[in-house]
DNA sequence: CCACTTATTAGACGCTTGCCTTATAAGCAT
DNA sequence: ATGCTTATAAGGCAAGCGTCTAATAAGTGG
């Protein structure tokens, strides 16, 4: 049996949803501070400021906690990137560009979450589970990449689309890294500068 | 005192040369198949067949057999690429083309290697003395590049050289990216295809 | 105001890791 | 051969992790 309790500790409840919410938060913060060596279940329960058992309490495990997180993560970008871009439905040229500078912007590349996708995409190779998220994920940015694409006025079709869309994906992909890499060297505005001359360069010339 | 040996078991010697050698490629070996989480100092050992004791005779600590191990790949890798290009000097579009396949060779890409990478990549972010070699790496990666670029007949300037050499690039990452995820949904050979119109697109049109 | 649910904490256990230290034997020089 | 160097193995140790279990308190419904 335990020891009787010698103090007893602010303890304050949440709502389930909040403290999984804060558990998912703090989750990201781990892997982009510390890597996927880092990020242990407990040292995401000290970020969260939670014991290390209340973990078990809302997950299996911390990998599903790591699952979750990736899925949310991939949710939340997705639906905020197509909010980015749609408002400027009307003009698909600034709509694009609106696309890159949220792929760009601290919310999805910010210091406190860029290193996080680069364990997940780690993950995504060895485990099935995190490869199925990729998976579905990807498909879907490519969608709606290729949604903005195709309104481009005077599009040329010296390329095929699909080759277009796959290369200007990677050219994202690729800038993203390099960001992550070195922001330093190659700061955000020149990403999304690069992007847009990649845009017009595979479409519209 | 340690107990009387019960047994000896066949332990043959090996020059440090090799035995140095053997660790760096389980290491690659450990880092591609189990991720950063996986690849522990003792794991990289089993995997190579010595006791774990022997990775502390030849590297200060497990960091130190990573470190050392991405910069012999990465010195490899920048060194064999040169390689493939070079014999074709005489006709600057095949030197690219053989540098494309060369980048997404086994040797480079290969299932036992290609998780390593972004192990190493992961770790440039926290990790100052990893960022330092990435960044010589990338910027010699980068000269090869170019120097294949600037050497192509016909080019055209209607993108700034340094941006379609960025983009370029960044197309090649991305790529490799996309192939790391899945080498199903974008094959070798689709990639170099897609490398190649990127070029022409990029430098030719 | 009491009882019941459950969010939360804390401790214990077994395992693995990294580090260090000691013991052994393999190969080379004499 | 014999002895010295050192490559190699293996054990011990503290620390950290994941898992499980038991105890405690915070709300909530009656």
């Amino acid at each position: 049996m335990a020891k009787p309790a010698t103090k007893a500790p602010p303890r304050r409840r949440a709502s389930p949803v909040v403290r999984r919410a804060d558990l998912v938060t703090a989750t990201v913060s781990c892997l982009a501070r510390l890597g996927a060596k880092g990020a242990t279940g407990r040292e995401i329960c000290r970020q969260a400021g939670v014991s290390h058992g209340l973990l078990r309490h809302y997950f299996q495990n911390p990998d599903n906690l790591l699952l979750e997180t990736y899925e949310q993560l991939c949710e939340d970008m997705l639906t905020q990137l197509e909010a980015a871009a749609m408002p400027y439905a009307a003009n698909p040229q600034e709509a694009l560009h609106k696309y890159f500078v949220a792929v760009f912007s601290d919310d999805w590349a910010g210091p406190d979450i860029i290193g996080a996708w680069m364990v997940f995409w780690q993950l995504a190779r060895s485990r099935m589970d995190f490869a199925v998220v990729s998976a579905r994920f990807n498909v879907r940015q490519r969608d709606l990449l290729e949604r903005l694409v195709t309104r481009l006025p005077g599009r040329t079709d010296a390329l095929p689309l699909a080759d277009g869309i796959a290369l200007l994906s990677a050219v994202l992909d690729g800038l993203w890294i390099e960001y992550y890499l070195s922001e330093q060297r190659t700061p955000r505005e020149r990403c999304v500068e690069l992007c847009d001359a990649a845009a017009r360069r595979l479409f519209l010339s």
